[in-house]
DNA sequence: GACAAAAAACTGGTCCGACCAGTGGTGAAT
DNA sequence: ATTCACCACTGGTCGGACCAGTTTTTTGTC
């Protein structure tokens, strides 16, 4: 009908990229590669690449910073500093177990949808981040869990899913830190979690749907009662993990 | 604090000749400049019109053949709102089936919630938008679903729920409209639409968490399949409900 | 060692000039 | 008048250069 003539190599690449982002290979976090590393990696231009992303901006899918780089853009706009919502939960923790409520669903969803749809490059994904976080030590484990959590969201094939529980994930970014690096402090909690994970893991790559998603909400709800149950303990957990440390060492 | 950087050159120039477009300035028909002339006359590189350019073309403004030059694109004004993952449905229709599949899930999740935690403002709110929406004309009824389903979520009393809720919506308005619009105008799907609201209005308002959920995963659910169905059946159906209303007259 | 300042090494933003590849008009050869 | 080579358009691609922000590393000082 219209033009059945070659893509532009602009063209091609925005495509390319645009469904690298939709099955979630671009997480929509800080990830897109450099103009320049683009470039060589494809074998073009760099004039070519900046073409595709101003074609990929168009559409809303990306966003520019100067000096910094180019990101997949959020679908829950993504809070800085100065959003309502961050403020929220900063002061009043409530928000961050509100955070968990809609969590525990959405996670609960993605492990059903993973088990489902995971296809073999997905379960071999999610089975190296589930190794590299067995095998890691309860210090580094925050990292690795993000990563495990992910290579199931992105697993669910929902780029929908993937993206807002990634912003979701942003906006409790040091609060979950400060969770997790607390919980694994405590060898009762680490085990469980451990043992969340692995159940989480298992169901997904046996396709247990069902499993899954009661592995994955049981797992966030735990996470957060614990946490709810730590912070009476001590009040100031996040506010400790959260403040600029003092340097105090002695 | 947001992002109030002096936009680049190519994005004012896409802005500026996006406005041109929309002003009737640059017709439907042989217009666009050259780049070189572009350039010239605009005081830049060849290489930033390109890439102005190229935006105009993600946001599917213009068109570009080799050889001939741009032009404005058919008789489709875009859509103003860019928002990021509006064109990803546009082109991508699968991705509207996931919005709903993760609406269906918050959907249900901000309805048991309203259920247990629904103060008697809120459920006069509630009754209020339900009563608003049962007495309303199949075609203003896009708004009024929108106000009744918000005050459910509202109702949940969790912050996050409803700010995620809200951003989903905002993401599918022009579709979720011609939903309703394309729904309503068939009496089966409208009565079963009515009926579901008033399983979940009535689940809300007496307290049945689970019985809410249930209705209003159903009800997105429905809508969802119905749309998927109505889809099937004509094709056009979002581009219909996208393009500018035709001016008819006649 | 701690810490702040300077430097280097990123990132994107812009420009230039060149050349390739389609398109269309003009004029010469037929 | 038709044909065809040519040339002046158009967009497509390239490489290198430089500017301007950001981040990391190094360095110099206490």
């Amino acid at each position: 009908m219209t033009n059945k003539q070659p893509l532009s190599t602009a063209q091609s690449i925005a495509t390319h990229l645009e469904q690298m982002i939709l099955d979630g290979s671009l997480a929509p976090e800080r990830k897109i590669p450099s103009e320049r590393q683009l470039a060589s990696r494809l074998g073009v231009s760099r004039a070519i690449v900046r073409e595709a992303l101003h074609e990929l901006h168009g559409r809303g899918m990306i966003e520019t910073v100067h000096g910094k780089g180019s990101f997949v853009a959020g679908i829950v706009p993504t809070v800085d500093e100065s959003t309502p919502l961050m403020q929220l939960y900063t002061g009043h923790s409530r928000t961050l177990y509100d955070l968990f409520e809609v969590r525990e669903q959405l996670e609960g969803q993605a492990a059903a949808l993973a088990a489902e749809r995971a296809t073999e490059q997905d379960q071999y994904r999610i089975r190296k981040a589930f190794e590299a976080m067995e095998a890691a030590d309860p210090l580094t484990n925050a990292d690795l869990d993000h990563a495990f959590h992910r290579s199931i969201a992105e697993a669910s094939h929902n780029p929908v899913l993937l993206h807002v529980l990634s912003s979701l994930k942003n906006l409790m970014l040091d609060s979950v830190q400060a969770a997790v690096l607390n919980l694994a402090h405590r060898q009762a909690f680490k085990q469980q979690i451990d043992r969340h994970h692995r159940q989480i893991y298992h169901a997904v790559i046996s396709r247990q749907a069902r499993w899954a998603k009661k592995a994955a909400m049981a797992h966030v709800r735990h996470v957060s009662e614990s946490l709810r149950q730590i912070e009476e303990q001590e009040k100031r957990l996040i506010r400790a993990a959260l403040e600029p440390q003092p340097a105090a060492n002695g």
